[in-house]
RNA sequence: CGGGGUGUGGCUUAGAUGGCUAAAGCGCCGCGUUUGGGACGCGGAGAUCCCCAGUUCGAGUCUGGGCACCCCGACCA
């Protein structure tokens, strides 16, 4: 991609009314604009990274056997008045038709997904199984904040499984959990596993995947010399400074944090109310145990711009930057680098390798270095008269820059992907 | 939903006590000079001053109502 040829450009002034980092650089490096409150749209380059953040998403789910589907966004309120969510959840948007129907906007899908699989689970031998989609949620929040991290409407990945006995889904409960581990180690994130209450969702404990972040809005307490965590919001029983329940070495530690994904054991609260059935071996009717799910796709790319950004701009981490390189043709007026640059392009492009250009001629270096830092691809490259027939390599994320022939380059940006 | 704040070209803002053709920087268009950390000159386009009422000879400015956005809190399937 060419940068002239790009939708979104940069703003040379920050906009005003953002809270948070990732609001700030998200808009000001043309990532997303605000519709209304809460409210965002994404740009091509802000696509790319809510795309590659999905694409790692769903890899890791087709791993533990997730089978995904799409579901719609609006819901018929008979399916809300069924599990009592018409009238209890009251962050649910409801809309009427013209001929005064009433409907609902997905909050979540254990409605939808709970009277779909009534179609196709009817034996033990259907289960265990498991299906999710990326779909948008809505919820009418009081107030939304914090850019794209707590939005009216965001883009998450819910997975939904049932099994004949809590045997099986403790089994696929923990393959989850490992799942979810994995994609935040493939995002760059750390995060915790932490003890949380199931909300409307179920009475047991339930898991949120927390990522130490100051733009979080969960309190939580965490043990450093093991992995123990708990959201002392939901689960009031420890304290700053108590001995970790679990290793006992170290000290409670409160911090803020942001909630990533979930993951809950719903029982047979939906399979129940939804009245889904199986025969087992012993040819009796039995409900399935059911679990739920969620990975936060658009808060986590907020979550990504908190984690990793400096004064200058976002340093997006390998897996999920909109393009691998920025490459920056320094010396405009010269049609001699202008040549070299866009070979360069060519040669990377053709490698397989993605490519922002920034190809502008009129546009002074420090303007173009300077929105470089900004949209914060993971390497730079320059070339200027100074490369003479080689490019100047810089990653994002440090200050030295080595000059090499783009052979060595292309070599090296492959070496990262393996 | 309670409290506070803000609404002026695409963006960031200035426009005391009401007054003449609404100002600047950035961005945009044209010409020329520039090109290793946000260059410069000259010329140009672009504004229903959030909306509706009202006060007034006269409203971006005052009053009332509404809407939107932001912040703090509450809420957060």
């Amino acid at each position: 991609m060419k940068y002239s040829q790009l939708f979104s450009k940069t703003l040379k002034t920050a906009p005003n009314a953002t809270d948070t980092v990732n609001h700030r650089l998200l808009v000001q490096a043309g990532f997303v604009r605000q519709v209304m409150a809460g409210v965002y749209t994404y740009t091509p380059l802000g696509l790319r990274v809510l795309n590659k953040i999905s694409q790692i998403v769903r890899e890791e789910m087709d791993k533990i056997g997730g089978q995904e589907v799409l579901m719609p966004l609006m819901h018929p309120s008979s399916l809300w008045k069924k599990s009592g969510g018409w009238d209890k959840v009251d962050v649910l948007f409801k809309l009427k038709s013209r001929t005064g129907k009433d409907y609902a906007l997905a909050v979540s899908h254990e409605e939808t997904v709970t009277t779909l699989a009534r179609e196709f689970i009817h034996s033990y031998k259907d289960m265990p199984m498991s299906i999710y989609h990326i779909q948008w949620k809505f919820r009418d929040e009081l107030r939304s904040k914090s850019g794209i991290m707590r939005g009216r409407e965001f883009l998450m990945k819910d997975l939904y499984s049932w099994h004949a006995t809590q045997a099986d889904f403790d089994v696929f409960y923990a393959k989850a959990k490992a799942a979810y581990l994995r994609v935040f180690e493939r995002l760059g994130l750390t995060a915790k596993v932490t003890e949380a209450s199931g909300g409307a969702f179920t009475e047991k404990v339930s898991y949120e995947f927390e990522v130490l972040s100051e733009a979080g809005e969960a309190n939580i307490l965490y043990c450093q010399m093991c992995d123990y965590c708990v959201n002392v919001d939901d689960i009031k029983t420890y304290h700053e400074g108590d001995d970790c329940p679990k290793c006992g070495k170290d000290k409670l530690r409160p911090a803020k944090a942001a909630e990533v994904g979930n993951v809950f054991d719903l029982g047979q609260k939906y399979t129940k109310a939804f009245d889904l059935t199986f025969i087992d071996e012993k040819g009796e009717k039995k409900y399935p145990i059911m679990g739920c799910y969620g990975i936060g796709i658009s808060r986590t790319m907020g979550v990504l711009v908190e984690t990793f950004h400096d004064e200058r701009g976002i340093i997006w981490p390998r897996g999920v930057a909109p393009f691998e390189v920025q490459l920056v043709s320094i010396g405009g007026g010269s049609a001699e680098v202008e040549e070299r640059a866009e070979a360069v392009y060519k040669e990377l492009t053709q490698a397989g390798v993605e490519v922002l250009f920034d190809d502008r001629a009129e546009v002074s270096a420090g303007a173009k270095l300077a929105d470089a830092d900004l949209i914060g691809c993971p390497t730079r490259v320059i070339v200027s008269e100074k490369t003479g027939m080689q490019v100047e390599v810089k990653k994002r994320s440090e200050k030295d820059s080595t000059l090499m022939e783009v052979n060595e380059l292309l070599k090296k940006l492959q070496t990262l992907k393996d």
